[in-house]
RNA sequence: CGGGGCGUAGCGCAGUUGGCCAGCGCGCAGCGUUCGGGUCGCUGAGGCCGGAGGUUCGAAUCCUCUCGCCCCGACCA
């Protein structure tokens, strides 16, 4: 491609938008351009790029005995009311209406799709195992998409349905997933953890996520230090110490004027925040869900949705707290608010920490009032005990007793075993050796191709610009004329060098623009092609062409009939 | 959806105590100059000042409404 030709230009000043460094040097180097909140154009070279990765997924998927197919993007809406997965994904999921009033669904991600399509073209075991994947545009009405590609509304994603007659053929596919993705991200030059998730939206049971460690990301990964251990802080579980465990007392009631929250009333009673009882109060869709909670720890709000199986969780206003004959900042739920909490319409709902330990300080649902000596069991009971507690940094390892740390990470892949929840719904069967029918069991797995770009170019630049790993690179070679004239020998000698480079098959970047060197140089090391070569009278005059890579400081002159074998060399490395 | 910020030329911005022709830098076009890390000079093109309504002799500037974009939070495979 010849520079003067390609379509793009490049920037100096980082664009007032951005303030993360993929997006930045994406808009610098005219990869993307926005159209609108979270909707961007790729530009040639940034197409490029995503087709190199692509042809890499592809292969990998290809190994791990993947077939590609592709599937529609607008989907009737009956399909997701049928897969009941309509609701679940609630504001995100498009809707349109087609001129004969009915309603499609532009498809955020393909279980039901996929899942009709093999319900008509698969009977019998004898068919399974199966594995299609595509790679396609999904939509998906974020309620915020941020930083350039990292969280968008329309993206590419490879998705790939397993499709098996048992659990070990699941199991089996889930295991060559994971070994593909972490072939594809090494293969780009991404290094990745992979952790413990939880399947929200999708559902299922086992999930796992493929996270490229950074600042930028939008997830907390909490990492074991000791056992290597790690799980999205919406999964991650803990030890809970026991809190001091003496014989239960009689429970005493206690004035504490005006202190509402657990650290007042603590430093006020002498307590330790482990012996004490923090209420928080949610909306889970219609319900009221009142959650109770050792006075050390959070509510993680994930663990609770899934516990009171919701579609929307949100705090609870204190109106609607009032309304319950709950008093805020003095709330229990002992006395009459327990007694009376199935009459008033509350579920309860308990974080295990809560039976561990005697005697807690706890709310007297009254102003300015505590109980101390609160005992589980003796004084309440739960409608639903779970762990809902929030895992901090510093909290133990419950694999290895190990301490926990905390990082931050973007999300680059995710693999579930779907079970067979999706099929039962589809109606997706397969009969067994009897002749009896069966639901197929499924697992899916999917990499969002444009995060993954941008999470590469996170791990991957300088001050200057883009480094791009050459697997991935949209041309391996940057060509720089340094030439004043039209017919010098430096052109000529480019020219050549060029078009040699093209016979050989190497994607060549001829930058044979009139500018001045400084700009050339400085775009080839922001578009981040990963080798460059210099023509010009001064190489010519040292003994032929200048050779530097993106990643290093140094330099060196190569000859000119050399050029394409020393490339070819230097990508074979 | 809550909080904050911003919409003026392709990009980055100034102008916002109302006042003649709306400015600067980059980029773009032309001429010259320069030529191994964003050279210098001259000339030029390019704006319904996000949109609608209002106040006023007069609105980029004041008021009302509205749309869009960014950041934090909520949310998120």
């Amino acid at each position: 491609m010849r520079m003067s030709k390609m379509f793009g230009r490049t920037t100096k000043e980082n664009p007032a938008d951005a303030d993360v460094v993929s997006h930045q040097l994406m808009i610098r180097g005219a990869y993307i351009t926005q159209l609108s909140a979270g909707i961007y154009s790729y530009l040639p070279i940034a197409w490029k790029t995503i087709n190199n990765i692509c042809a890499i997924i592809r292969d990998e998927m290809d190994k791990a005995g993947g077939q590609e197919v592709h599937l529609p993007a607008l989907q009737p809406v009956e399909l997701w009311q049928k897969s009941e997965r309509e609701a679940p994904f609630g504001d995100n999921l498009f809707h349109l209406v087609d001129r004969k009033d009915h309603t499609f669904v532009i498809a955020p991600t393909h279980e039901e799709a996929v899942t009709d399509l093999v319900a008509q073209h698969v009977q019998s075991y004898r068919d399974l195992p199966l594995r299609l994947y595509q790679i396609q545009t999904k939509f998906r009405d974020e309620p915020r998409p941020r930083a350039g590609l990292i969280r968008v509304r329309e993206f590419d994603m490879k998705d790939l349905y397993s499709f098996d007659s048992t659990q070990e053929g699941l199991d089996a596919a889930y295991n060559d997933m994971v070994r593909a993705y972490k072939n594809i991200y090494s293969r780009c030059g991404l290094s990745t953890i992979l952790i413990d998730a939880d399947s929200g939206a999708i559902g299922g049971k086992d999930s796992q996520e493929f996270m490229a460690v950074t600042e930028i990301g939008e997830d907390e990964i909490l990492v074991c230090t000791s056992c290597l251990y790690a799980a999205n802080v919406e999964k991650a579980v803990c030890i809970k110490d026991r809190a001091a465990d003496e014989p239960e007392k009689e429970m005493e009631k206690v004035a504490t004027p005006g202190m509402k929250t657990i650290e007042e009333v603590c430093n006020f009673l002498g307590a330790d925040p482990r012996n004490s009882y923090k209420a928080v109060f949610y909306m889970a869709d219609d319900r009221f869900i009142y959650v109770v909670i050792r006075g050390d720890l959070d509510v993680n709000e994930t663990k609770l949705q899934k516990v009171v199986k919701c579609n929307n969780l949100r705090m609870a206003t204190d109106e609607e707290v009032r309304a319950k004959g709950i008093v805020p900042g003095y709330a229990s739920p002992i006395g009459d608010v327990y007694h009376e909490h199935e009459k008033r319409g509350i579920t309860i709902v308990a974080d295990d920490s809560v039976d561990l330990g005697t005697n807690f300080v706890a709310g007297a649902n009254e102003e300015g009032y505590h109980y101390k000596n609160v005992n589980y069991r003796r004084d309440f009971v739960a409608d639903i005990m779970a762990d809902v507690a929030n895992v901090r940094e510093g909290d133990r390892c419950p694999k290895c007793n190990g301490t926990y740390m905390v990082k931050h990470g973007m999300e680059v892949g995710h693999v579930f075993k779907l079970g067979t929840k999706i099929a039962e719904k589809i109606g997706a069967n397969f009969t067994d050796k009897d002749g009896v029918a069966h639901p197929i069991i499924m697992g899916c797995y999917g990499i969002g191709v444009g995060r993954l770009m941008a999470a590469i170019i996170e791990q991957n630049h300088d001050d200057k610009g883009i480094i791009w790993p050459v697997s991935v690179a949209p041309y391996k070679v940057y060509l720089c004329l340094l030439s004043k004239d039209e017919n010098d020998e430096a052109r000529e000698t480019a020219d050549r060098v060029y078009a040699n480079l093209i016979n050989a098959g190497i994607d060549v970047l001829y930058d044979d623009r009139n500018e001045m060197p400084g700009v050339k140089f400085s775009d080839a090391d922001l578009l981040g092609i990963p080798f460059r070569l210099t023509v010009s009278q001064r190489s010519l005059h040292n003994g032929g062409i200048e050779f530097k890579a993106r990643n290093s400081d140094s330099s060196e002159i190569i000859a000119v009939v050399n050029a394409v074998s020393y490339i070819q060399k230097k990508l074979a490395d």
